[in-house]
RNA sequence: GGCCAGAUAGCUCAGUUGGUAGAGCGUUCGACUGAAAAUCGAAAGGUCCGCGGUUCGAACCCGCGUCUGGCCA
């Protein structure tokens, strides 16, 4: 964690040393809307590198379901935390957290800017936010999803609700995943796990940039990349994984019906219309989770003149002018 | 033309001796600390095809009409 930026008024011949307090850029927003092809536009003009921040996207092979950039696409600019599972491994915030931090830092070392694009709320967070995950132990989880099984949730919540009651009010008694979470550290590390999200607090300072984009012009993107996806293949792309695919993976928008299509559950066109509704789905939990974050600077996805209204911010931010709370409720919803 | 089966929320459909309606999905809103493209919560939304009739009371029973699907001509 670097310093706050220098109030910027001074420097005119000053430059800073490589790499000092230049804030990462962050570029957010729901799926379909551009954030990949702006990251990789500011990291040409900034001489930056990209980081992902897609939790799918670390996935080898996992590309056309991803709209992942193929390299010769990347027109020359590195990438980091890409293709860097394999499907049969469950994916982990935590080590994502550590892995990306370390792409940070050696940007910073070699005065690279860093062009953090993602649409996972949770992985930005964990990137860019003071946030620590406590450990993990599959056999108490196996152990707890067991109980949840055989039991039900209802009961797991019970226990939670006696040995941490500030989690158990915070997390609803039939949501499993997080009932088992939450007792699994509190059985492995005797503390309760209280956890919440709400504060906002850079770690690694920041401008998030996120794109907007009215849902009309949104829904339409959506359907037109679902039907690109299918164009470029996502059927066999599935079919190829599909025997190695974790539990993670699997899960994935535009897999995860793919999947079923292929055990015969679906005809190609529900499994086609239910990827476009999932897709949709997505965009809409992810423009929850950004437009929440008080922090992000809005910019209208289909503006033409994006990249230089992107640059903007990011000159605002690294001179310290930048408006902190710029709190531009997003206009989605129109 | 005749016979049969349907018509209930945006969609697919439940609705059990007649007591003015529910689910799943979608939509909107929300939660989120090692699976997060996950997991979960809440809300909005209905002239029960139309018109008559029977009844204290009809989504439900009866008649007519309209539309849809199927079968027979």
């Amino acid at each position: 964690m670097s310093g706050a930026h220098e109030p910027a008024g001074a420097v005119s011949g000053a430059h800073e040393p490589a790499g000092a307090a230049r804030a990462v850029v962050a570029v957010v927003g729901p799926t379909a809307t551009g954030k990949s092809d702006l990251g990789l536009e500011l990291a040409l003009r900034l001489g930056g590198e990209v980081v992902n921040a897609d939790a799918m996207q670390l996935y080898r092979g996992m590309d056309v379901g991803t709209a992942k950039l193929r390299p010769h696409e990347r027109r020359g600019v590195p990438h980091h935390q890409l293709d860097v599972l394999d499907v049969g491994e469950d994916a982990s915030v935590a080590a994502y957290q550590r892995h990306a931090r370390t792409d940070l830092a050696d940007l910073a070392a070699r005065g690279a800017r860093a062009v953090v694009v993602g649409g996972s709320g949770l992985y930005l967070r964990a990137l860019l936010d003071h946030m620590e995950f406590q450990p993990v132990d599959e056999q108490v989880r196996a152990e707890l999803e067991r109980e949840a099984a055989e039991r039900g949730p209802g009961l797991l919540h019970d226990e939670l609700a006696r040995l941490d009651p500030v989690a158990a009010a915070r997390i609803d008694r039939a949501n499993t995943r997080r009932v088992v979470r939450a007792l699994e550290v509190v059985r492995i590390t005797g503390r309760p796990y209280s956890a919440s999200l709400p504060e906002h607090v850079y770690e690694v300072p920041a401008v998030q940039i996120g794109l907007d984009c009215a849902r009309p012009v949104l829904d339409e993107r959506i359907e037109r990349r679902v039907a690109r996806m299918w164009d470029e293949g996502l059927v066999a792309e599935v079919a190829v994984l599909a025997g190695r695919m974790g539990r993670t993976a699997r899960r994935a928008v535009g897999y995860a019906e793919v999947l079923r299509m292929l055990d015969g559950e679906l005809d190609e066109d529900a499994a086609r219309a239910a990827v476009t509704v999932g897709t949709r789905r997505l965009a809409r939990r992810q423009m929850g989770w950004f437009g929440r974050d008080p922090r992000v600077h809005w910019l209208d996805a289909a503006d033409p003149d994006l990249v230089d209204r992107a640059l903007e911010l990011v000159a605002a931010a690294d001179a310290g002018r930048l408006a902190e709370p710029t709190y531009v409720r997003r206009t989605l919803g129109s």
